[in-house]
DNA sequence: CCTACCGATCGGTAGG
DNA sequence: CCTACCGATCGGTAGG
C-alpha cells in the first residue's frame, strides 16, 4: 500500500523516492527529446543526476521502463484534456471551444513527452504499447461522441466525424513539432487560434450559443492553473 | 557524369545498379518502418533481400546514408505536390483546393518513408538534417506565400498566414499515423476530404471562383499519373 | 560480394 | 547506491 506516488501523509522517505524518481524522469525527458533514446546512456542520464547507473536501477526496472513512463504521461495529459470538458456546463460547441484550448495546451506543455512518444513508440515493450495505444483511442472515441453530439444538436457540420476527429487530433499533436517555447507565437496564442481553428472545421458559430440547450458563455473560466 | 539513377541511355551495368539500390532501399524502408531503425540491423536488411552485408555497403556508404535516402525521398515527394501545382491555371482557391488534394496523396503515398523520418531524424547526419530541414522550410514558405496571394486577392481570411501553414501541414502530415491502406477510407477519400478541410479552414468557396483573377474551374484535371 | 572477424558500445548486475 | 565488470549486439571492413 506504500505507494511511491505523492500519497497523503506519506513520510519522508516515500517524499525522498518520489523526488528520485521524478528528477530521473526529468533528465530523461531532456536526454531522450534532444538525442533519442537509443543515442541516449543510462550512464549519461545518471551523470546528469550526478549519480551512477545502479541509482537509476534502484527506481526503474529497466530502460524501458523509463520510456514507458514518459510516454504514458505524455498522453494521459492529452487525455486528461478532454475528460477535464466533458462535465463542463457548455453544450457541444461552447465544450469543443474549451477542449481546442486546453488539449492544444497540453500538447505544448507536455511537449518533450509527446515527442519522445512518437518517436520511440517502437522501443516499448509490446504490453506497455497496447496500454497506452487504448489511452489513445479513448481520447479519439470521445473526441468523435463530442462531434457526433454537436451534430445531434445542429450546431456541428461535419460529414464524417471520425475522420474529422482525426484531422483535429492531427492538426492539435504536430504542435509538438513545430512549437518553441520562447517563439514568435505565445502558448495562449496558439491554443487560442487552435480553438477558433476547431470551430470553423467542424461549422460551429465561434460565439453564439446558436441553439444549444443550455447557453454557453462566450467566455468559460480562464483555464486556471 | 555516370550517375546512379535512371539516366536515358544508361548501359545494363547502371540499371543494374540502380535496380539494387531500390530494393536494398525497399527492404530497409520495410523493416525500419515496422521495427525502427536503431532495432533493424544491416544483417536483416541483407537477409531480406537473400544477400549478405558486403553486398549493402557496395552500394551505401554507411546505415546512416540509406536512412537519408529514405527521409529525403519523403519530403521530397510533399515538396513535388507543392511544386507541381504552384504553375497551375488557377486562383488561390483553385491551387490550395489542388495542393490539398496532391499534398494529402503524397503523404499517404510516401507513409513510411515520412513516418520514418519524423522518428528517426536524430539518427541523421547534422548535415543531411540540415539538408532535409532546409526542403521542408522550403515547403511552408511556398505554402505561406500561396496563402498570402489568397488574402491579397479576398478569396482567404486567415489572421496568421505563418501559423496557417503549420495547421494544414500538420493536419495533413499526421495522417501518416492513422491512414491505413486497406482501411476503412480510401485514399481519394482522405485527400477529398483533406482538400475540403483545408479550404474551410481558410475561409475559402469551396466551388464558385468567387472574385478569381482567372475563373478557377470546379474540377481541376483528375489528378493525373 | 561472400566469409570471417574485429572493436566499440552499453544495458544490466554482482558484490559489497 | 558505488565500483567494477560481464555479455551480447552490431556497424563496419580485411582479405580474397
Amino acid at each position: 500500500m506504500a505507494s511511491s506516488t505523492l500519497a497523503p501523509g506519506a513520510g519522508i522517505r516515500d517524499e525522498v523516492a518520489t523526488l528520485k524518481r521524478e528528477r530521473t524522469i526529468s533528465a530523461a525527458v531532456d536526454l531522450f527529446y534532444e538525442r533519442g533514446y537509443e543515442n541516449t546512456t543510462l550512464d549519461a542520464v545518471a551523470e546528469r543526476l550526478g549519480v551512477t547507473k545502479p541509482f537509476i536501477y534502484a527506481h526503474f526496472h529497466s530502460k524501458a521502463d523509463l520510456l514507458t513512463e514518459i510516454c504514458t504521461r505524455g498522453i494521459a495529459s492529452a487525455l486528461d484534456a478532454i475528460n477535464s470538458i466533458l462535465g463542463l456546463e457548455a453544450g457541444p460547441t461552447g465544450k469543443l471551444e474549451e477542449l481546442g484550448r486546453r488539449f492544444t495546451t497540453a500538447v505544448l506543455q507536455s511537449q518533450m513527452h509527446i515527442a519522445i512518444f512518437a518517436r520511440e513508440e517502437k522501443n516499448l515493450l509490446p504490453v506497455e504499447f497496447d496500454r497506452i495505444s487504448t489511452m489513445r483511442r479513448d481520447f479519439d472515441r470521445k473526441l468523435v461522441a463530442l462531434l457526433e453530439d454537436g451534430v445531434a444538436a445542429g450546431e456541428f457540420r461535419i460529414p464524417d466525424p471520425q475522420m474529422m476527429a482525426l484531422a483535429i487530433g492531427g492538426m492539435v499533436s504536430w504542435a509538438y513539432v513545430w512549437y518553441r517555447p520562447n517563439g514568435r507565437l505565445p502558448l495562449p496564442d496558439v491554443a487560442g487560434e487552435m480553438s477558433r481553428l476547431i470551430l470553423t472545421m467542424v461549422g460551429a458559430k465561434p460565439v453564439s450559443p446558436t441553439r444549444a440547450k443550455r447557453a454557453a458563455p462566450a467566455k468559460l473560466k480562464p483555464f486556471g492553473r
